[in-house]
DNA sequence: TTGAAAGCGTTACCAA
DNA sequence: TTGGTAACGCTTTCAA
């Protein structure tokens, strides 16, 4: 059997709660001589003592675990540069304030109140959002702090959101193409990500950009593997521009534009979004918003940590936070000046 | 205050163990009549009863997390294709059996054992193991089962192991270089990995299948974002092909060869290893051993699960599992015949 | 300054 | 079939 508490402290010949002391900094008002502080620890190492962390856990009710919730995670691609950019910020934040990041499937609904906030985590990052599935309002008084990555402003009121600045983001992409003659523009997404905030919001946002350029435009829903560019190889093609819900959508209609001798940017421009790494390597090099993903995975850990730490008082009255992350257009090969008979 | 097994019992009027039973399927020789069950049910309902599972936890010396460790986990880069099929496999594993996945910064080790050896998870998956710096042998009896993604046969005596058939994979592509007319080939690793148990059994199962070939060969120790091929540019070059340890650095190698006007295949032959759907996208498209990633991490998951679930005497006794997975060559473009010259 | 005792929420054990 | 009681390991509170 493993050595508990008390049997350190029966065999150095003090209480438990100086051993707690010594060894977890957790009594309050216990003072240990340097002496006796050195021989319990001693007589721990001798006895192979092992604090039991879910008997920590349960008697202090925090676990210094942070759950990480995508939805859709069914839909990770090898390819996908989004996930370690988003993983790398959040353990950024999170390791070295002694937490570690725990992932779940979903946000397992039972009854109207998230199973997850059942005290297992001590907050929850909820990652790409999908309000179709869950009630936003069974998290805010769920009793576990919340934050939201790529949740848009005002999509869940009282939850603090973190999200790129999707219509900003659009209109310089439209400028962009609008300033290199493009008049036939069309917006690409996979139906996944349509399903999120996000994807909504980033897609209203093309919309509102294009309106205001007065540009003929149309949303394209369609597989991000394999889209279908048929209708691109006649003369008279439906778009000259295609902006991509993300990097990976822009890579799979790169690859089809190139199946079908389709040339980029000769013919038909394309830009990508987040401009990771991934754009450097495509040939044409990719087009792209530039999204700092990692940061915004840092800063949203950070402040779901200051949630957790922080009195519920706090930062319940304070007000949710929103952060709206301004995303610059990197320009590289894959777009350029419209083809002269469109 | 939220509400307690006990104080669902209490409005129901029955024990608290009728209400685990119920609610939790816990109570072993407890029958429960349905009439009562759906009562407790009811009251659980109206009281808004939420088990508390870090008690849960507590009592039954259980979390249903599974730890998956990494080391260098800061090497995580954006357009590393690993870490999503890999967290594919784990979670396709995990999820379905109701557990979470736990991300740790690393193996924190407190004394000679690992301090997350203390209940927080009922399980660990060692990825990418790195014995520079922790010792196996605090691991075999620490009391968790812990379970070794790519780590080589023999590595870690006693723990379960699954690895890439690293030696026939350097066979076959040694083979293909050779028949190719490849004399004078190189590996190519970043120091990071070189600190893997699995970067050092790569390396030298590239130098056994070279010596068996008589081939010309070399290990060059490359920063992998910013390879220096200078030296390939003249006409004598030191070698005709190079055989990457990732993908990635396949990747960068391939960049660096068009940075310097460096024709692949027509003057270097490169090979990267896991051929991850990154290799459809280069130009060339890129030559990679395949390794299957996500099942490997699957069965390890899978494993790890067995061993988390059946007694110890049973895994303990039945000895160290030990799989290794054939790796074939995915031919593509990046490979050719060696220039006349050399 | 130290120690004893109570209690966190759950479930197993044992008695009725 | 049912329910009371004790115990899991730790930390806080209160008393000495």
């Amino acid at each position: 059997m493993r050595a508990t508490i008390r049997d350190v402290a029966e065999a150095a010949g003090v209480s438990a709660m100086a051993v707690s002391k010594v060894l977890h900094g957790k009594g309050t008002n216990v003072r240990v001589s340097d002496a006796k502080a050195e021989l319990i620890r001693k007589v721990a190492r001798e006895l192979h003592y092992r604090p039991n962390q879910n008997a920590r856990n349960f008697r202090n009710q925090k676990t210094n675990l942070i759950g990480v919730v995508f939805q859709h995670f069914e839909g990770l691609t090898d390819d996908n540069p989004y996930l370690p950019q988003m993983l790398n910020g959040v353990m950024a934040a999170l390791f070295p304030a002694g937490y570690t990041m725990g992932i779940c499937p979903s946000l397992i609904l039972d009854g109207n109140a998230p199973a997850i906030a059942d005290g297992r985590f001590d907050g929850i990052l909820w990652a790409r959002p999908d309000f179709s599935a869950a009630s936003v309002d069974s998290f805010r008084y769920c009793g576990v702090p919340v934050v939201m990555l790529h949740a848009p402003t005002g999509s869940a009121e009282g939850i603090p959101t973190f999200c790129a600045n999707n219509d900003l983001a659009m209109q310089r992409v439209v400028d962009h193409l609008y300033d290199l003659g493009h008049r036939k523009v069309a917006f690409v997404i996979d139906p996944v990500p349509l399903l999120t905030a996000e994807g909504v919001a980033r897609r209203a946002a093309f919309e509102r950009a294009a309106q205001s350029r007065n540009l003929d435009f149309e949303v394209l829903v369609v597989d991000q593997t394999e889209p279908d560019l048929t209708a691109y190889k006649s003369s008279n093609r439906p778009h000259t521009a295609l902006i991509a819900y993300s990097d990976t959508q822009a890579g799979g209609l790169l690859k089809a534009a190139e199946a079908l001798g389709i040339d980029v940017p000769g013919e038909l421009s394309v830009v990508g979004f987040d401009s990771s790494t991934f754009c450097e390597r495509t040939k044409p090099r990719l087009t792209s918003v530039f999204q700092p993903v990692e940061q915004m995975a840092r800063d949203a850990t950070n402040y779901l940590l200051t949630m957790v730490n922080d009195a519920e008082s706090t930062w319940r009255e304070s007000g949710a936070v929103t952060s709206l992350y301004d995303c610059h257009l990197d320009v590289r090969e894959s777009t350029g000046p419209c083809p002269p008979s469109n």
